[in-house]
DNA sequence: CTCCAGGGGGCCA
DNA sequence: TGGCCCCATGGA
C-alpha cells in the first residue's frame, strides 16, 4: 500500500463540495445509535428505521427498559429490520454489556483500543459495529469502513484486489488522514451517501454520476495491490 | 420472479 | 486467511 498524502483530502473535498455535510449519525441519542448500528447489518437503512419507530413507541429506547425487557420481545419489535431473532440476541449483548459498564457515558473514559477490542470480544459486535459504535456514539476518532466504501474504492480505482481486508482499508484512512472525529464522520457519511445515490450495484457504471470527477480522479491511480 | 441492503459468525480446507 | 453459507424483512 503507498502512500497517499492529499490524495484522499482531495477526495473528501470532491465529495463534501458536491453533498455538503450529511449531518449523521441519524439517530437522536447515544443509544439510539448503537442499537441502529446493531440493526443496520446487512440491512437497508429504511427497514432499521421501522424497527427503531416500533422500540421508541413501546418506551424500550432507554438502556434500562430494554435490559429489563426479554429477548422474544424484543424480537417481535424489530422485526422489520430483518435478521430479528439474530439481531435481538445481539442486542441484547450489547445491551447488557452497556448496563454492566455503568452506562453508555461511563465508556468514553477508556483506553480507545482496549475498548475496541472489548467491543469486538461481544457476539454479533464485528468491526464495522464497533467502529460505527466508537466513531459516532462515542466520539472516538475510528475509521468506518462499510460495503459503500469498499465498492467506492474499488470503482474509483483506489483498491484493486477483491479481498482488501478491513484493516487494511481502515490503515489506508487512519494513516493518511489526521485523527479527526468530524472528518471521519462526514467522510464515511459521504460515502454512504455517494454509495447509495450513484454507486449501488444496480449502477455498475458511474456514467450518471453527477460526481464523475471523483471516477476519473480516482481511476488516474492504484494504492491498494 | 430475482436481486439487494450501511455484517457477523460458524465451518472447512 | 479465505471462501461459503446462514440469518429474514421489504423495496426495486
Amino acid at each position: 500500500m503507498k502512500r497517499m498524502k492529499g490524495t484522499l483530502e482531495k477526495l473528501f473535498d470532491l465529495l463534501y463540495s458536491h453533498f455538503g455535510p450529511q449531518h449523521w449519525w441519524p439517530g437522536e441519542t447515544e443509544l439510539e445509535i448503537i442499537v441502529g448500528a446493531v440493526l443496520t447489518q446487512n440491512t437497508s437503512w429504511k427497514n432499521v428505521e421501522k424497527a427503531i419507530e416500533n422500540l421508541k413507541r413501546a418506551g424500550k429506547m432507554d438502556l434500562n427498559a430494554l435490559h429489563l425487557t426479554n429477548e422474544s420481545e424484543v424480537a417481535k419489535l424489530i422485526r422489520p429490520s430483518g435478521f430479528f431473532k439474530l439481531k435481538a440476541s445481539r442486542l441484547k449483548n450489547i445491551v447488557d454489556f452497556l448496563f454492566r459498564a455503568g452506562g453508555i457515558e461511563a465508556l468514553k473514559e477508556k483506553d480507545l483500543h482496549e475498548l475496541r477490542e472489548t467491543l469486538l470480544r461481544i457476539r454479533g459486535i464485528g468491526p464495522e459495529t464497533a467502529d460505527s459504535i466508537l466513531l459516532y456514539a462515542l466520539g472516538k476518532p475510528v475509521f468506518v469502513v462499510d460495503a459503500y466504501t469498499r465498492r467506492i474504492l474499488k470503482r474509483i480505482g483506489l483498491i484493486q484486489r477483491e479481498n482488501v481486508s478491513y484493516d487494511e482499508i481502515q490503515q489506508l484512512f487512519m494513516k493518511n488522514l489526521p485523527q479527526d472525529v468530524q472528518l471521519y464522520n462526514e467522510y464515511h457519511a459521504l460515502f454512504v451517501k455517494l454509495g447509495k445515490t450513484y454507486c449501488t450495484k444496480r449502477t455498475p457504471n458511474c456514467n450518471s454520476c453527477p460526481a464523475l470527477s471523483i471516477c476519473k480522479y480516482g481511476k488516474e491511480m492504484a494504492y491498494v495491490r
